[in-house]
DNA sequence: ATTTTTAAATCGGTTTTTACGATTGATTTA
DNA sequence: TAAATCAATCGTAAAAACCGATTTAAAAAT
């Protein structure tokens, strides 16, 4: 039984004339006569009577159109659900991303959903590496985050623009205006960090690290929203992406030295179909 | 489109492995290659991520799997009626029952096999989700069992009878005579427990998690019969729904306590053909 | 009553599709 | 590093779908 016969037969139903049937499906009377016996053969019994040249429909031809339209229709209702699909009106997303950057994700989010309203949105913050991990078990569509040091080659890096470190203190700091700071200048300056997971962190401790500085680092936290209102007190400054303190109301120096440029990525499966509702949202990144 | 191709596709999405898929389908894993990529050609996005050699399922694999069911399901069930039309003193039926309910059925069983001896009948023995599981895959026609909490929308339900729990003790036992007895006294009694897999004693742990109550089991048995020998003995006692003791010469005490009803119901599938002799058994029960 | 027309079934041959085995390429496991 | 595993691909063989022509038979027209 396939897809084919029941469209012939619920044509053949429909008109109860095979030759104008054969017609309108762009087949020969003759396929068409014997599509529908060889189906009336697999379920062993008669779709039509054939009383003289006149055809009807037979009890077991009316029971089983049924079943046969059902078929028929959920086969095309799953192609139109595809089409749906290409169109950007159905469908998820599952986005993977760090503190770093959400000011840039909620702004694409935004113009992404005014645009695409009806597909499904999951947004899932963590580390770079938790996120890799996940993009990996496909459970992330892509993921955005600062390019790390390695490459995989079962990646794709698609790098969005370059950010700065910079020192972030509140408006009222005596060193707001400054258009620049030294890593040296800023071990004697009062720290509040964010928790060590965090790439930028980790970033940061490497080059101190690499220069034998030691940074004066009274406070830890795992939560940027938070560390910012600290910062907002003018008791502690803190360290982190340019990107990531955009509209916050706070000063921030940039930060001298080479290496001091991050690169926000999107990072993806090389291998992997890249759902159109991913390449979209990107374009908004 | 046709529903080889989807029959294909299904089963390559069951399995995620397309050799052993081919297989199964008793085809070569470069024909199912094949008619995997028309398929994807023809609704123009990808139904697995080849990542490497490991298959996963896309988006629109997933999305699209629910058509192609109901199309292969609706087409299987009009062959099914057909059958049954032609000849309604052949066939064969697929029961699944937990352990619990076994005395009803056998019950079912004789008088049914006595009205329609040509008609084949398979029981399957098993836990509540494994029989879900094999009817979701329509390896079963009706599945016996008690009411669980979630109800599922693709799935029918049949309510029989309520039966109580109780406490079931040897005839000799000096507590055999009492007309109702509390989960607390019972703690103090020597237990012998069916396996954990056993739904009934999934939800006898509940109610004692939840009044904080600790049974004591001296023995825990994944066979029902063995577990009321055992009882015979008066050295253990155990807790079984009522239905599943009559007959077997043992006292039961209906133990206290609202909630401690459970509801004997016939599962089946809401959307698909449901076959004169599935309507037939279940008339017996 | 006979002829004509109409429509389904059947037959032989052609084209298309499906399927297979062998091989390749890439990845995972040992 | 070698062996095993698995999906993709290629060329070919088998199966099927399809077509046109013809046959058969009933209805319609004469």
């Amino acid at each position: 039984m396939e897809l084919r016969q029941l469209r012939y037969f619920l044509k053949a139903k429909e008109l109860l004339n095979f030759t104008e049937a054969a017609n309108q499906l762009n087949i020969s009377q003759s396929t068409l006569s014997q599509q529908i016996k060889q189906l009336e053969e697999e379920i062993n019994v008669p779709l039509f009577n054939r009383i003289g040249k006149r055809i009807t429909l037979t009890e077991a031809g009316l029971l089983f159109s049924e079943f046969a339209f059902q078929s028929v229709s959920r086969a095309n209702d799953g192609l139109i659900m595809m089409k749906d699909l290409n169109n950007l009106n159905v469908g998820s997303l599952s986005i993977g991303v760090t503190y770093a950057l959400r000011n840039l994700l909620t702004r694409a989010l935004i113009l992404f959903s005014e645009k695409f309203p009806d597909i499904k949105v999951k947004i899932v913050f963590g580390t770079s590496t938790e996120l890799i991990d996940r993009l990996n078990s496909t459970e992330l569509d892509f993921v955005l985050t600062f390019r790390e040091q390695a490459d995989d080659v079962h990646l794709r890096y698609r790098s969005l623009f370059s950010s700065p470190m910079t020192l972030v203190v509140s408006k009222n700091s005596n060193i707001a205006g400054r258009s620049s700071i030294s890593l040296k200048e800023i071990m004697d300056l009062p720290l509040a960090f964010p928790d060590s997971g965090y790439s930028t962190i980790q970033f940061i401790n490497n080059l101190l690290k690499l220069k034998k500085l030691k940074p004066n680092v009274l406070v830890e936290i795992n939560d940027i929203s938070t560390l910012l209102e600290l910062v907002k007190t003018g008791v502690w400054n803190t360290i982190l992406t340019q990107v990531s303190v955009d509209d916050i109301g706070l000063s921030t120096i940039p930060i001298q030295g080479k290496n001091m440029l991050r690169e926000a990525t999107v990072i993806s499966l090389k291998d992997a179909y890249q759902k159109k509702a991913a390449e979209a949202f990107q374009n908004y990144l």
